[in-house]
DNA sequence: TCAAAAGTGTTATCCTTACACCCATGT
DNA sequence: ACATGGGTGTAAGGATAACACTTTTGA
């Protein structure tokens, strides 16, 4: 008999608390022993033929399910096929599946405490350390990561040796080169063909029949590990949020009605991970028609009290201009 | 026995053809009677779970089995899996399977002659006739489209009426509102939900059980339809290509090794359905530093001999700004 | 009074848009 | 000579980036 095949939905669940973007996490449990994953995963859940009209419907559902939660605006992200970096061959009846992975991103404004037990909200940071550059850039780039990258470049043999080590260049912003960061996925792609990324050695052992490796005490500058293949889709999913919000206004759908221009800012910059202007992030924001103020102020600012904005969603219709640009800050400030 | 699923992959191929934007096509044929479908799909073909690793690897081989070309650049565009959209309930070994379509989008630089049988290159405005714009606002829309949409708006109930309306006018560019090339996903599924798509009849009457419906002779102004959902992956292909022009390099994908600046910017605006404005395409472009002088020239144009240019690929590493805007034409000219 | 955060004004620079014009070829 | 398409220059307007500065609160 064939490979059956099993369509897995996993959901990139994002929201925004204290000024860091986070994630919706699991710990899922072993079908045999009944023991909790030491690793993280994504919410995640079978689509069922008889039972689901559409991918969409299902996804709102079993997170529901899972962890109690009620999800807003949605979007299809990736379908992932690879043999090798699927979940591993789960048990379906019959005999092995092979699952396809169709990852999902969701975005949210408040991160309500779910009750649901083994899910939390993680910080993504934890998953992609090189990625948050709102502090300046990272040490663990130049300590870690370009140390590690080099010496895998200087391993290719032929004119691979150079290939390599112009992709780590543009990816990392090594030697001058500007950071971009929306491309998440190639640069965690580049640490997963690089041998870097924990998962690949899994991958790899797996493949050739060993058993699963022990945990290893790996730098914790390339990131904590996930299980299947769910940190590709995490990735897939960061960079997808980080270049949506340049050309539509999805902000919004992480912010509360209300908030302040400063809040705004701080979840574009926690997003993107990288710090704004303040001056030029208004000029920009005010010419796009999208906020509106209300006349009320915070007073919990610390400072003065801030006026209080929404957004004009009835804007949204016939604007051509639909996202933020990022001024970026390049100095110092 | 649960349903079965069964994953099909689906390509839109373009390329460019005496300045016309054209997609591959196949007339499938009815594994029952054999004969030739009336109308045209996509090639596409079932992902076998066991001989391959990926899905691109899979595409890649079926589509040079049944068109007998040879793929190049390559990128998945969405992953279908509404019920009642998807193609008829295939009949595999033990029982009936649920259909779920990956789209992948492939561009190539010269349309080749297949000598495949029952393969064609077709221009992609005789499935949507109103994505053209080069000649100005298509006449079918103000004659055709507008007046069918306005009297489905209206036959909404209660603040429905309104927001379809509102569709129609931002989709459309009714009543004043610009028209936007990018949106040809969410026009194709308006036309299907307006009913004006002979899709939604078809799969109208297959969810109560009818038998196919007679080819009716609806107004070609709504486009030629294709089996399965296939037209629905077309307009994703078509509106992801023309967004992904702006941002990354990909007219190169679709051009010869060398070309004149006035066949790239042909090849742009058949692509984007709008025309250009000359010199400021060239000013953008050589801005980018994508494109080299070669010092030879082309004395075929007609007039004076065109310069021929050729694109940089060893540029692309770090530009940041890595596509083409697109410098509109409003007046005449 | 001072720190902290909100909010305003102004300028130089660059990019986009639009317009006008010149160049090289075939008929 | 002139039609046809290729190619260049320049000036106006708008957007961006960077700068300095004022305002309003709490401690």
């Amino acid at each position: 008999m064939s490979t059956l095949i099993v369509i897995g939905l996993s959901a990139v669940v994002v929201a925004i608390r204290d000024g860091e973007a986070v994630v919706l996490t699991v710990r899922p449990h072993d079908p045999l022993t009944g023991e909790a994953s030491t690793l993280a995963g994504l919410p995640f859940g079978p689509f069922d033929p008889d039972g689901h009209r559409t991918f969409e419907l299902a996804l709102r559902a079993f997170v529901t399910e899972q962890t109690r939660f009620d999800l807003g605006y949605v979007e299809q992200l990736y379908t992932f096929g690879d043999k090798g970096r699927d979940a591993p061959l789960a048990d379906v009846g019959a005999g092995a599946a092979r699952v396809i992975s169709v990852g999902y991103l969701a975005l949210t404004p408040v991160p309500v405490d779910t009750s649901a037990p083994d899910t939390a909200w993680s910080s993504w940071s934890r998953f992609f350390p090189w990625e948050d550059w709102r502090q300046g850039r990272p040490i663990l780039i130049d300590e870690a990561i370009a140390p590690a990258l080099r010496n895998w470049a200087s391993a290719g043999r032929g004119d691979e040796g150079e290939r390599r080590l112009d992709r780590a260049r543009t990816l990392f912003a090594l030697d001058g080169a500007l950071w971009n960061e929306e491309r998440v996925l190639e640069r965690y792609e580049l640490l997963y063909e690089a041998g870097l990324a924990p998962e690949a050695a899994r991958d790899r052992d797996r493949a050739w029949g060993l058993p699963a490796p022990e945990p290893q005490a790996l730098s914790p500058a390339f990131g904590e590990p996930m299980i299947s293949d769910h940190r590709r889709i995490l990735a897939t999913g960061l960079g997808r949020l980080r270049g949506k919000l340049k050309y539509r206004p999805v902000v919004f759908e992480l912010t509360a009605p209300t908030f302040t221009l400063s809040e705004l800012q701080r979840t574009v910059e926690a997003v993107a991970g990288v710090k704004l202007h303040k001056q030029n992030f208004r000029r920009v924001l005010d010419r796009t028609g999208l906020v509106e103020g209300l006349g009320r102020y915070d007073v919990e600012t610390g400072g003065r009290p801030a006026e209080l904005f929404r957004f004009c969603r009835e804007q949204l219709q016939n604007r051509s201009t639909l996202g933020l640009s990022l001024p970026l800050i390049r100095d110092g400030s």
